[in-house]
DNA sequence: CTCATCTACAACCATTTGGTTGCACGTTAG
DNA sequence: CTAACGTGCAACCAAATGGTTGTAGATGAG
C-alpha cells in the first residue's frame, strides 16, 4: 500500500470507502449509536475479520472512530468526513455552474484560455 | 468482472470512479467543455489508453458523457451524476442527523428501537 | 485464578485495478 | 486515393482489494 497523506490521498480514502455497499452499510448501523465490532459483523454473511477490515478502511477514511467500553470497541460514524465528502462534490459542481455562466455569457469574459491549471496534479 | 446493475452497483460506480485523483482531474478540466480524448490524455504523464480507461470508468458511472465531433469524441462531464452522489451523501448525513436530534430529545421519542432495517442489503 | 469473549493482526488466495504495448477500424486532410 | 490521426479494444503484468483461516493479546465474568 503506497502510504501518501497529501489532501489528494485524503479524498482518495475517503471515496474509496464510500464505494461499497457493505461499508455503507456499516456507516448507516453505526449512525443512530456506536455498536461493537462483533455485534456489528454478526449482521453480515462474512467473517468477522473481514468486517474488521471494512471497519479498518472506514476509519483510514475518518469516516468512523472507534471508542473502548469494557473489552469491546464501539464503532460510530464521524460526520466530519461526511461532510468533508460533500464539500468535495460542492468544488466540481462548482466547477461546472461556472462553465454554464460562462457560457450565458454574464461573467469573467475569459479568465482562462487554453492552459488548464491543475490543481491537485495526476499524481499516483 | 461482475455484472450487478442493481442501485447499489450504481453507488458502487460512481465513487469508485470519484476516489481517483487523475479521474477527478478529468471531471474539472472536462467541466469547462468538451475536450478531446487524445487531448486529455496529452495532459497526463500515462499512456492513451490508460487515460482511455479512466474516461470508460467515469462513463460507466455516469459521470461524464462522449459526443462525437468529426473524428473526435469530445468527453464532458455529466452534472446529474454529482448530484445524484451529493443525494447519496445526503441520505447519509440525514441518518445521522436523526441520532443527533434522538439525543436532543426534541424529537421522534422512539420510532425504531432494535432491529436496523437495511434498506441496501450487504450483497455483493 | 481461569476461562470465555472481543479484538487485532499475519499469512494466504482469487479477483480486480491500473498501467503497459500492439493492432484494427473509421474519418478527415491533402 | 492515401496517409495520418483519433479511437477502441485485446492481451498482458504488477499491485491492490476483499475475502479466508489461524494465532495471540486484553479484558471481563464467575
Amino acid at each position: 500500500m503506497v502510504v501518501d497523506e497529501s489532501a489528494s490521498g485524503s479524498l482518495d480514502r475517503l471515496f474509496h470507502a464510500l464505494a461499497d455497499p457493505t461499508r455503507r452499510d456499516i456507516l448507516r448501523r453505526c449512525a443512530d449509536d456506536g455498536l461493537s465490532v462483533s455485534r456489528l459483523a454478526a449482521g453480515y454473511p462474512m467473517s468477522f475479520a473481514a468486517v474488521q477490515k471494512h471497519v479498518a478502511v472506514l476509519e483510514r477514511a475518518g469516516l468512523v472512530a472507534k471508542r473502548r467500553r469494557g473489552r469491546e470497541r464501539l464503532v460510530r460514524t464521524e460526520p466530519e468526513a461526511l461532510a468533508r465528502a460533500r464539500r468535495a462534490l460542492d468544488d466540481l459542481e462548482a466547477l461546472w455552474r461556472g462553465r454554464v455562466e460562462r457560457m450565458s455569457g454574464l461573467l469573467t469574459p475569459e479568465p482562462r484560455t487554453e492552459a488548464h491549471d491543475q490543481q491537485e496534479g495526476p499524481n499516483r
